[in-house]
DNA sequence: CGTACTATGACGCAGCGTGATAGTGG
DNA sequence: CCCACTATCACGCTGCGTCATAGTAC
């Protein structure tokens, strides 16, 4: 193909992930080759990168990749518009979330601090206190 | 068998957990019923229900099934020197590993912060500036 | 002629939820 | 006879890691 295809582990060490990512993401549509080479490797063009970027940004984000996949259309037409409008409140669920599950841990750190102290105090009533 | 055996529905009911659950601890090996009933139904004694208490408060300080897998035998023995010995360790990784989450979150929390700022003020210039 | 890399296919992990199918209690 | 509940498979979910098998680039 073109002189600048990268071949998939080519990409993956530049993009910072595995090969098997890459496959992976072929499967779900995330991601695809510009065409084959011999052997039937895959061959990708340099828009390969920049997509493979955005997505780790996205995951970094906390993004699932079924959230990512769903901005795909926005992003293939590069339109940052509606791929801005369509990335808010995911950004915003995604925070929301992010605020429980602080305070879950939170709370876990806090029961687990209580218990550790207990341990050491020797005070055994482990298996017939309640819990609060 | 006993007159205070329980079924499983009864069993999980008090508990608070589902049958399903149960029998996915069996397959572990985190319980086990006294005995089967008529039809191969599984007849569970009291103390299935403290067992399955026990399960539940090491899963709310984030052990895996695994790990309490591992109590078992001192659990069994009524050892509590033993369990309290062993649980300690596995509480304090616990801790440090919640440490590390929490961390990770409040970074993810910053990330998302700035994004959707980002986005915000992105929107505001496109909204103003039209396509060109 | 090696051997390092590729391709496809599929299991594994955590902790159950959720059917499917068939046998039972009451 | 019904209906609710049980029993035993076994797939689904998330994001790949990893192994198996076979073909291929260099």
């Amino acid at each position: 193909m073109e002189a600048h295809s990268l071949d998939i582990s080519s990409l993956a060490k530049q993009a910072g992930v595995s090969s098997r990512t890459i496959r992976y993401y072929g499967e779900l549509g995330l991601i695809r080759p510009e065409g084959r080479g011999p052997g039937g490797r895959r061959l990708y063009g340099a828009d390969a990168l920049e997509r493979l970027r955005f997505i780790s940004r996205l995951k970094k984000l906390g993004m699932s990749l079924e959230e990512i996949g769903d901005l795909n259309s926005a992003f293939d037409r590069g339109n940052t518009t509606a791929l801005l409008s369509e990335l808010e409140p995911m950004l915003n669920t995604r925070l929301k979330e992010i605020h429980t599950r602080l305070n879950e841990l939170q709370e876990l750190e806090k029961h687990l601090t209580h218990y550790l102290n207990r341990i050491q105090k020797k005070q055994n009533t482990l298996d017939s206190e309640p819990e609060s």
